[in-house]
DNA sequence: TGGATATCCGCACAGATTTACAGATATCGT
DNA sequence: ACGATATCTGTAAATCTGTGCGGATATCCA
């Protein structure tokens, strides 16, 4: 049934969540930024970038065993979140963790969490 | 163009990314889990859990003024993750977070990462 | 037992995401 | 200038996700 129920439960715990939760607002763009990272390909490239410094479009497509196409779409995503910043040098562009890129993300997070989920 | 390129432009870059890259299957793992934080209401539903304890699924969609559909949703897709725990008592459900809900996630990255966003 | 309550389940639709492909751009070597 | 290289952009098809609805299940109360 789809009908909301007029009395809580537990109206206490009801009003402690209402204050203490985030807004959708600062939610959702947590959630962007999670959603980039929820993607197999996109972490190893981000693992990848933390390890190499730079690597190029073609490179990376070669260390992980991917297309090239993948490679950069994947990228392509990255970018447009701000989590990844290109250098170009001649026709080969190479690519880094953006200087922003959220550390707490990268080092509690990532690199913790692939040892916990193992 | 889809064609690979046969030699890399930084060999040593693409040896050093290939041994220290995790796997496609570990970051497979956790590419999942993160998925399932991706969301802006699951994200709100940790966040209320870990504030009060245990809510049952109508007081969840009251806190949050979202509809008891999409809160139900929401928690069969945490609880499927194993992040969320219930409790039956009579015919209400209480919710909390999984005892080995991932520590990190939550306090490191979740609380950390809900400032920097900001 | 019968009616109301709290929640769950499955299905179908709309919207977002990913992939694969073809074409565009820019640079290099000769 | 020409052909090859490294990468980007745009787009259409395939796939994944979230939502809302109708209906099922289980429990409570009278």
């Amino acid at each position: 049934m789809t009908l909301e129920h007029e009395h809580p439960i537990d109206a206490r715990a009801v009003a402690q969540a209402r204050t203490a939760v985030p807004s959708a607002d600062e939610t959702a763009r947590l959630a962007g930024l999670l959603s980039v990272m929820a993607d197999p390909l996109r972490l190893r490239i981000v693992f990848a970038l933390d390890e190499t410094d730079e690597l190029c479009v073609g490179d990376l497509a070669l260390a992980l065993d991917v297309s090239e196409d993948a490679a950069g779409y994947a990228l392509r995503l990255l970018r447009a979140a701000g989590l990844v910043a290109t250098r170009k040098e001649g026709r080969v562009v190479y690519n880094r963790l953006s200087p922003d890129f959220p550390e707490p993300l990268l080092h509690y997070c990532l690199r913790e969490l692939i040892k916990i989920t193992a």
